[in-house]
RNA sequence: GGGUCUAUAGCCAAGUGGUAAGGCAUGGGACUGCAACUCCCUGAUCGUUGGUUCAAAUCCGACUAGGCCCUCCA
């Protein structure tokens, strides 16, 4: 399997540290608001890439950690936690937005048929593992204290800007506005491994350590939890690419410096969702939610279709144009699913060729637009029903679009669909075609698609 | 200023040196009471410009445009 590697910069064959058992390490969410759609995005893509590799044979052991605390607005300790101001915001403590937008976040993804990792780790349930490892780098030589907190000393590394080929010099502080530069560091890109003196005294969250009641940095939660449970040696650590500089430049730094050898081979990113304006972000104000599509009468799956349609390393343009586009183009693929007849026996033979064709997609660093093709080539080909059935089947393992599932209708919602097809049929029956079409326009509202067959009428719910 | 990525038809896109897949939309036709569904037909020389080559959308250079990062973000 070939896929793109940020630290080469180059489509590399993956080779795991152990081919028994891929590692992957993902980047979960911080906890303080909703998941946009742009987050859903980065989620989706590596959803496809464990159920990639499990398709092409892998066991994947994979973790997520959900930031619930720690994350500052800057790592200059100069802007807010993002935790502590969705608490205040919702007037609740910060545990408990925690727990909404962690069940909040798993619903999301439940709804886009993204899995849940194998391990979910909050960070606050490791903080003993950070002061382990905080500890370590002070004695290594990699850390200090100053003014109460414990910095990375950048300049202890060779190569700290290995994954952007940043140059030291020619980075500006403070691009954005409200980044202020921290007076008590030594270096300008050192990062906090450690708070203690900071200006948040109404911190909710602070433990105990051997350097003073406090609480970590954003970046050492990754790492620490990354270890603990998957080991020394990371095959895999996804993200946004927005993480890619300082959150995981800053991850291998302490990584390696407190294993002390190299720790993650591949880094895998996903480019940002944007709209007409550019980058969608909380901070913006505004944002699209699973549920604001769903409110839209969208099927959030069809959101899925759309970004399977691109590439993970493309921008992507979200307009309701385009979601609707997709959304037209998905039903037309499911009305033709079902629409085969499931006869025949499965042609072992000509379905390889197929599976195949299909592998070879996913090996291509994760082309599922080509995947699609895949679909579409087998509805086309002049393989049995069962045979292609099969197929798209096997396909919707990685794939996961609900390509064969059956919705279930309620039997109310039925028995109404049921009276208005007679209603209608009684109307042209006799010629009273205004009243047919009202007919029909009432259950298009509901989302209900009239078919006049030659077999009589048959109806179909659309996404 | 530095880094990084992108540029193929209205939109999403495949393509990794040999003369442009696929999907949606559009237009035309069959079907229909009219529609929808379904089926058939329908479009681009690949941002611009040099170069390498027998041959380039594909490799190299320059230019142009745009996105993202440079301590909030997925």
């Amino acid at each position: 399997m070939k896929l793109y590697n940020t630290l080469t910069k180059t489509e590399e064959e993956f080779i795991p540290f152990n081919k028994e058992e891929v590692t992957l390490y993902t980047c979960g969410p911080t906890v303080y608001h909703y998941a946009h759609i742009g987050n859903m995005r980065n989620y989706i893509s590596e959803d496809i890439l464990e159920k990639s590799l499990k398709y092409l044979g892998y066991n994947v052991k994979r973790c997520m950690n959900i930031t619930d605390v720690g994350h500052l607005t800057s790592d200059s300790d100069s802007g807010d936690d993002k935790m502590l101001k969705g608490a205040k915001r919702e007037n609740k403590t910060v545990l408990d937005i925690a727990k909404k937008y962690t069940d909040a976040f798993f619903e999301d993804c439940e709804k886009l048929n993204i899995r849940k990792p194998d391990i979910v780790v909050p960070a606050t349930t490791c903080i003993d593992e950070y002061i382990k490892m905080v500890e370590t780098l002070l004695e290594k030589g990699y850390a200090y204290k100053s003014n109460g907190n414990i910095y990375f000393d950048i300049t202890k590394l060779e190569d700290y800007y290995a994954l952007t080929n940043h140059k030291e010099d020619e980075m500006v502080v403070g691009v954005r506005d409200g980044v202020e530069e921290d007076k008590r560091k030594k270096n300008q890109a050192d990062f906090v491994l450690w708070f203690t003196k900071s200006k948040f005294d109404d911190q909710e969250l602070k433990w105990e350590s051997p350097f003073g009641i406090g609480y970590p940095g954003w970046h050492i939660e990754c790492s620490a939890i990354s270890i603990k449970n998957l080991g020394e040696y990371l095959d895999i650590h996804c993200g946004g690419v927005d993480n890619i500089f300082p959150h995981h430049t800053n991850e291998i730094a302490q990584s390696e410096a407190y294993l002390g050898h190299k720790w993650c081979n591949y880094w895998f990113h996903t480019e940002h969702l944007n709209d007409q304006s550019g980058k969608m972000s909380k901070s913006k104000g505004d944002f699209l939610t699973v549920d604001t599509l769903i409110s839209k009468g969208y099927d959030p799956i069809v959101f899925r279709y759309m970004c399977l349609g691109s590439h993970y390393r493309k921008q992507l343009v979200f307009s309701f144009d385009n979601l609707g586009n997709a959304r037209d183009a998905y039903n037309k693929l499911i009305n033709k699913i079902r629409n085969i007849e499931n006869d025949g026996e499965i042609e072992e033979n000509e379905i390889k060729k197929f599976q195949n064709k299909f592998k070879d997609a996913l090996s291509n660093d994760l082309n599922t637009s080509l995947c699609l093709t895949c679909i579409y080539d087998v509805l086309k080909s002049d393989l049995n029903g069962k045979s292609k059935l099969y197929l798209i089947e096997d396909f919707d393992e990685v794939l996961s679009l609900n390509l064969l599932n059956e919705e279930e209708i309620d039997e109310v919602f039925k028995a109404f669909i049921e009276k208005k097809i007679a209603e209608r049929a009684e109307a042209k029956e006799n010629k009273n075609y205004e009243l047919a079409d009202q007919i029909r326009d009432i259950l298009l509202k509901e989302n209900v698609v009239i078919k006049d067959g030659r077999e009589g009428t048959t109806y179909e719910i659309r996404k």
